[in-house]
DNA sequence: GCGATAAGAATGGCATACCAAAAATTCTCA
DNA sequence: TGAGAATTTTTGGTATGCCATTCTTATCGC
């Protein structure tokens, strides 16, 4: 465990505290920690090999993250999402990847949107494939572009930390998710409207696609059954 | 200075690095730091009269926020919010609060409605009274007041967040803002279709005029005049 | 006198030590 | 045997120390 720090980009202009971040962050993300589970500082900071200072610091830029939550006297423990910080949080995404749609419409350049459907066409045969893993990772990808092409850091900035919040819920959803052609079908109708260049056409589908896909997550949680080795980039243009 | 840092909120329950935090958030958001200034640790520290241990860890908490940026080995210096930043984070801002508009009207009470009212033609009485001071507190309070009561946490916080970082532009713009009767139009707007409860119509104008307020400062940034002593309470409602 | 450079001072990064609170364990007594 | 109290152990919070880098400044050479 220990070894596999160096995962995280080993940018040697950035301390010891980012590293044990990142490395933090990619495994809540990827669900190697089980939300509600406590996070000893002393004894990862010894399987880090580090000491407990930069382990705390990582605590603090993660707790701002929202990833972890730090209770006076009891530390750190993975944040753990109800369902309605989803459905809050997914609101605040679908908003905010909408205004993404409206923006990337004038921005992108032609190559950006052969590029999406590129991206979409793969999804499409993931999809027809029933390779849920790789989906999952495309539907990512086309997002997180759209929101990229945004141009708008801010933007993209926030979207990406709220995107890890949920990481873990929508992968799991996607596992066990029915209606998987339904949302097919919206990704085709948001990939027409973003070729045609309808701002408000792209950014409705997008909401209402978000909207329709977690809006049901007003149900208890998904079982704690825990996310396989994917091997997914976890965001891509940041 | 160091005797003002229980000007914070002084809950029992949170830590040194919370108090921290909290007194370096107060007077970077009210300009008590100039943007680029540095901030030493152990200077800091010993004016805060702790140890060098919370003050790195609230640096930290800051920079996830946004408020300050740390470089490697140089350390933290306030974060300094360039044009292009304004316009990108005022742009999210104004997406959140159309939003938040949209689930007020939804969400909120008469009452609620009625206490915005009270709000807004206190302000109209500062606006007449030319009290820049009180017009950009209640102004403040107002917004905040909307995406408070879009009963969304998540949208709440995040809006908080970016809310904080542009505080500093946004009191300096309003003392120079020569165009303040059509800002205080837009909010008898947005007031009357507040009181319509027509979402549509609130977000749209909201929007509209958080755009037009801020759309111009592709210019560059005002001078650094520093904040006056304002007794504003930085957020109303969390 | 001015610029480059080297010595010294200041500063940040990380590790460690110490303390107090909390959790776990064990011991005691009913 | 079981519940509760006391003790031990663990764990988090804060302070401090050491080292490496950077910034300052003063000196040396041109």
């Amino acid at each position: 465990m220990a070894t596999t720090m160096d995962e995280a980009a080993m940018d040697p202009r950035e301390g010891l505290v980012e590293k044990v971040a990142n490395y933090l962050r990619e495994h809540i993300v990827m669900d190697h920690f089980q939300p509600g589970q406590r996070l000893p500082e002393r004894k990862l900071a010894e399987e880090l090999d580090v000491s407990r200072t930069p382990m705390r610091e990582a605590f603090k830029i993660l707790a701002a993250e929202g990833l972890v939550v730090i209770s006076p006297r009891r530390g750190a423990v993975v944040a753990d999402v109800s369902p309605q910080d989803v459905q809050e949080k997914a609101y605040v995404l679908s908003v905010l990847e909408q205004s993404a749609a409206e923006l990337c419409c004038a921005n992108a350049t032609d190559d950006d949107i052969a590029e999406l459907q590129a991206l979409h066409f793969e999804m499409k045969a993931a999809f027809l494939r029933r390779d849920r893993q790789n989906y999952f990772r495309l539907n990512q990808a086309i997002h997180n572009r759209i929101v990229a092409l945004s141009g708008n850091n801010s933007l993209i900035e926030i979207h990406a930390t709220l995107s890890r919040q949920l990481y873990r819920v929508r992968y799991l959803s996607n596992l066990k998710n029915e209606k998987w052609s339904v949302a097919m079908e919206e990704h085709e109708a948001i990939m027409a409207a973003l070729e045609a260049r309808d701002p408000t056409q792209v950014g409705n589908e997008l909401r209402n696609h978000l909207g329709k896909t977690w809006m049901k997550y007003a149900n208890p949680a998904a079982e704690d059954q825990p996310l396989a080795d994917v091997d997914t980039d976890t965001e891509s243009g940041q």
